[in-house]
DNA sequence: GTTTCGTCACACAT
DNA sequence: CATGTGTGACGAAA
């Protein structure tokens, strides 16, 4: 056990300080961010790609709309990659500089002191001999070697693998993905979803099975996250394991959301279940260096210090069970690997775990971008233990981070106002007709159409509906459903929902328990008639007119709210519709409900739910008059929420509630979008796109 | 190739 | 509801 080293002391220490004012000048007076090739932001931002989408509601435009529908799941086999003039650029040995043959990583068996004046002592041979072993100069690298050199045409490696068959190991080859086309980036987000999808549906269908097996709370200690992992391990479809990629992960956006470290490591974003710092380690770099790619900024080191835009980070070790620091850190894994990273002008990633209250979980992870590490040094904690320090400062022209928007979001569901002095228009155009408010913001234009419609939280069916359907069945459940309860047979033995409301797998119709059943409205078979559970805002968007927005973090497979309207039959559609009025037909959703819990992937024999069966939708909705939030949400081929039907207030499948649920985690303040379905004359068309 | 080790998880108990 | 603690699975290193 060292003795305690005073704080203020060691910034007293002539060696220490005069080497850390060193670093710093060295950063101020040669502009290293200059010299660095500046990163273009190569993943096209959400909102941007809904750019040129219509707004929903005006159905005419809808109808002309002429875009493919996601490739991934509109044919039944895989397509081919259809990336072009992507590249991967392997770093090759050239781009990095020059070393000694024979140095090795320092791994000074003297790094533990517990001597004060020895600290100094440390720190300087252990930096000193880390960078000049390398053949550089200690303060000043070669400006030269930051550059990232381009490689040749014949190097460039294809990007086709990236789904693999089979579990593979991870790989040691570093490469950059640049030059991504906007359907390369289509391709690769709708990779990263699906990824994603079978992710979730994994971990709660493993969880709801154990649940079945031995009753709810038996369940011990089951981690579902590490059984959906381990599963897609084995299958191969883990992402991004053959390369190490260096920079942005094709396909995640600066501000997606992940609740597991898992699931970091299964889009690739983060390799490392538990450490912090993920990088590829000497014995596998091509020049024998360490290599760091991404670190995750967690809160678990008191030494951290993050104001967004630029963090000091501590490096990892040296800790004990207690996350207290009891001994001095080395120079070596991780920490070396960021310290090379500098040198180098290597870009991390960095994602932040945010603690957050009222989740599935107690964290929540958001990847923030990329930051260039810019200084680095050896300093002695808040413990007194040698700890090492390095300065990120990130990129700029990037989009906004997903922390910041967490944070500003939080403070405008407390305080719109105060957040927003100008733009917001009602506080809640439901007039209390909905269980929590619908803002409406609009600083762009003078329009305020949604204040002029009447809001109609609940679909209005013809009494025709009720009547023609058994109406009066409901289960005898007193307390809670179980999964031999009534309804829950009438969706096939199962209940659609877990125990947090999550829509565990997309169905051709879900039954609710309804004011037939004796069970309470608090009953687990009740989640889309109990209103909304985020706070939605529709505002007003240069692009597509209106859009919908969540102050509220939205988790995949939670319901958002009903797509509501007044139903009208076939032959009194056909007569409004002359008019030009304003329908939206259920039957011509997209089927994006088959996605959710879709496993084709895991299991061979996996069929698409057919039961309950429903017949085909002959009613359109009439938005034109009443309406709520739902119909001013933006239409994508690549959607982040779904339509399920549900039925709960009769029993008639002719005439289902529309039913909205969230295919992903949902940042607050992300545009909420719909895949409305292209009409029927473009399926040719979309069928030469795809093949 | 195999084993050991450390880790800014997670879930549940208290 | 914060803190404690047990089980865990990965990649890296030996």
């Amino acid at each position: 056990m060292g003795s305690l080293i005073p704080f203020q002391d060691l910034n007293l220490l002539p060696e220490s300080s005069s080497l850390a004012t060193m670093a710093a000048s060295t950063s101020t007076t040669t502009p290293i961010a200059m010299k660095i090739p500046k990163l273009e932001p190569k993943l096209e931002p959400f909102e941007e790609a809904l750019e040129t989408t219509p707004p929903p509601h005006n159905l005419q435009q809808l109808r002309e709309l002429e875009e493919p529908q996601d490739p991934f799941f509109s044919t039944p086999n895989p397509i081919p990659n259809p990336i072009s003039n992507s590249q991967l650029t392997p770093f090759t040995d050239q781009t990095l500089t020059p070393l000694s043959q024979n140095s090795t990583i320092s791994t000074d068996e003297n790094n533990v002191y517990s001597e004060f004046h020895r600290i100094s002592e440390l720190f300087k041979t252990a930096f000193a001999k880390g960078l000049q072993q390398y053949g550089g100069d200690v303060l000043v690298p070669d400006p030269d070697a930051r550059a990232i050199v381009p490689v040749p045409e014949e190097n460039q490696v294809s990007a086709a693998v990236i789904v693999a068959r089979k579990r593979i190991p991870r790989s040691s080859e570093l490469v950059r993905v640049t030059n991504l086309g906007v359907e390369d980036e289509r391709y690769f987000r709708s990779v990263v979803r699906r990824t994603r999808m079978i992710f979730d549906a994994l971990r709660v269908l493993s969880t709801a099975e154990e649940e079945k097996k031995h009753g709810v709370g038996n369940v011990k200690r089951l981690r579902g996250d590490l059984r959906a992992s381990s599963v897609m391990r084995d299958r191969g479809l883990w992402l991004n394991r053959d390369k190490r990629i260096v920079g942005s992960i094709p396909g995640v956006y600066i501000g997606d959301l992940f609740f597991f470290r898992m699931e970091l490591c299964v889009v690739g974003l983060h390799g490392q279940v538990q450490a912090g710092i993920d990088y590829v380690p000497a014995s596998q770099s091509s020049n024998g260096e360490p290599i760091a790619t991404s670190v995750i900024v967690s809160g678990g080191y008191e030494d951290d210090e993050d104001a967004g835009d630029v963090i000091i980070y501590t490096g990892h070790g040296g800790q004990d069970k207690f996350n207290k620091q009891c001994v001095h850190q080395k120079l070596e894994g991780g920490n070396l690997a960021l310290e090379r990273s500098m040198h180098y002008g290597i870009e991390v990633r960095v994602i932040r775990g945010i603690k957050f209250p009222g989740s599935i979980t107690t964290k929540v992870y958001v990847y923030d971008g990329l930051y260039r590490i810019m200084d680095c040094w050896f300093d002695v904690g808040k413990s007194g233990f040698g700890v090492y320090k390095y300065k990120l400062v990130r990129i700029e022209g990037q989009a906004e981070m997903g922390s910041s928007i967490l944070r500003f979001a939080a403070a405008l569901r407390a305080k719109p106002l105060t957040m927003r002095p100008v733009g917001y228009l009602s506080l809640d155009i439901s007039l209390q007709k909905e269980s929590l408010p619908v803002l409406l913001f609009n600083d762009i234009d003078s329009e305020q159409e949604p204040l002029y419609y009447d809001y109609l939280p609940r679909t209005v069916f013809p009494p025709f509906a009720f009547h023609q359907s058994g109406n009066g069945t409901g289960c005898e459940c007193t307390t809670s459903c179980a999964d031999d309860c009534f309804c829950a047979m009438k969706n096939g033995g199962e209940f659609a929902y877990d125990h947090n409301g999550i829509l565990l797998r997309g169905k051709p119709v879900v039954f609710e328990c309804g004011p037939f059943c004796r069970c309470p409205p608090q009953c687990r078979n009740r989640v889309s008639q109990n209103g909304l559970k985020s706070r939605l805002e529709v505002f007003r968007s240069r692009e597509t007119g209106w859009g919908v927005r969540s102050l509220d973090l939205i988790h995949a497979g939670a319901f958002i709210c009903e797509y509501a309207g007044v139903v009208l039959t076939r032959e009194q559609a056909h007569i409004i519709s002359m008019n030009g009025d304003n329908l939206v037909y259920p039957h011509r959703f997209s089927d994006r409900w088959a996605e959710w819990g879709e496993l084709s992937q895991i299991y061979s024999d996996y069929v698409r739910p057919s039961y309950p069966p429903m017949p085909p939708l002959d009613f359109a909705i009439d938005v034109s008059k009443m309406r709520n939030v739902a119909c001013y949400m933006t239409h994508s081929s690549t959607p982040n929420v779904l339509v399920q039907f549900v039925l709960y207030d009769h029993n008639n499948l002719m005439f289902p509630h529309l039913m909205l649920f969230a295919m992903e985690n949902i940042p607050p303040l992300r545009e909420l979008s719909l895949d409305y379905g292209v009409a029927e004359e473009w399926t040719p068309k979309q069928l030469s796109i795809c093949n």
